[in-house]
DNA sequence: GCATATTTGTCCGTATGTATA
DNA sequence: CTATACATACGGACAAATATG
């Protein structure tokens, strides 16, 4: 079969595989710790196994998949210490990036849209665009930072975080309050007191970590039971 | 704790061959901004260019390799705005690994032993290794966060900061105090003042970053003449 | 602006080693 | 213990994009 004709997207064809793979695992379709196995999955995709195999170095990189030595990839199984290291990242570059923040910064209107959005989703009853929009809210937060690399950094811990959620069916933002603690923080950045709000920032990690680190908990009986 | 564990004969060919073109960059013997071709580096390195192919996807994403769309891959040439975006993240996350520390964090024993390393480097006019110890003095710091992902990106970092620095062939800490600066934080650090040693390390990275700056103005003014 | 050479992007076939049923 | 499935790695092929004269 001969190369397909140039994407308009200008993706190469090894980007856009990994693209699909990473839909494959939000969808669940693709189960953690589950084998990725190359002849199946490349036939599967349309795709060359040498075109499968650049796109586990791009996943693998990115934590989502993992290789084990002449065994294979499979998709990454975050354990607790993995979680817990992802929050721990997170609230290293959350809370400064919220600290040195400028006052005024342009980039905080990204951040009340996605409070403001949350709102709005919140009151129509649709949980998982809240959830959507918390990650915004999030990713808008590093974004004060104006660093492209802590952007990219955070791009990819919110990836893992999803996987890692996959195999938590209750989402563990359901009960949460964060809506309203997160229109606080914004509050209190309209206000330039920045260090408040990481202050606010902090507290919620701790809270959000033991939400979390319940859930998977509840998962783990569940699953043995 | 190495900057890029990759060491050993147990990893297969793609990342030992990433290894050696890691060597070719920080020997020089590869320029920024020149290209990488593929059949030619896969006969000199001795692999398939499939092979040749994933070791690309490695260090792409690490920075240290840029791909341009059906042009190739080409060595990374950061400019300024990259080497002061590197700088951002640094501060950020050592910074805070420092502020959070706990007091007695069994990691300040490296943080101590790079200092005192480099003191003896430095009465023996070493200054290369100088250089290493003050590397391996900011990673023992990020260390103290005890996190996985903060030490390897903090390694890729370092990464990138060398190949920026292959250019520029005046070394930058050739006059620069930090040596004391660093003997100061760590007391700090043994005193339990974790702040202090983290607006110690503010002031440090705000002079390095014009050192650096200016080195970077001396270097084009050199290769303008 | 055109023809040509170079290089990438992608695929296939195949050989060898390694882990597992 | 021996099949068997799979990963690992190589080399060759060719179309399409790009650079070159």
């Amino acid at each position: 079969m001969s190369p397909r004709p140039a994407d308009p997207a200008g993706a190469d064809l090894v980007e856009r595989t990994a693209l699909a793979i990473r839909d494959l695992l939000i969808d669940g379709r693709l189960q953690p710790g589950q084998q990725l196995v190359e002849p199946a999955l490349a036939a599967e995709l349309g795709v060359s196994r040498n075109t499968l195999r650049e796109s586990f170095r791009i996943l693998m990189h990115e934590g989502l998949l993992l290789r084990r030595p002449n065994r294979g990839v499979f998709v990454h199984a975050p354990d607790v210490a993995e979680i817990l290291d992802i929050y721990r990242v997170r609230r290293i570059i959350e809370e400064q990036a919220v600290r040195d923040a400028a006052p005024k910064h342009p980039g905080l209107a990204a951040v009340r849209a996605a409070v403001e959005q949350a709102v709005h989703l919140r009151e129509a009853g649709d949980w998982d665009g809240v959830g959507t929009e918390n990650m915004r809210f999030h990713a808008a937060l590093v974004g004060l930072a104006d660093s492209p690399r802590l952007a990219e950094l955070f791009a990819r811990l919110q990836a893992e975080l999803r996987l890692a959620f996959v195999t938590l069916d209750s989402p563990e933002y359901l009960h949460d309050p964060f809506v309203d603690e997160n229109l606080r923080i914004v509050a209190l950045l309209d206000e330039g007191r920045m260090g408040d709000a990481a202050d606010a920032l902090d507290a919620y990690f701790t809270r959000s970590e033991r939400t979390v680190l319940a859930a998977i908990e509840r998962g783990r009986a569940t699953r043995s039971r």
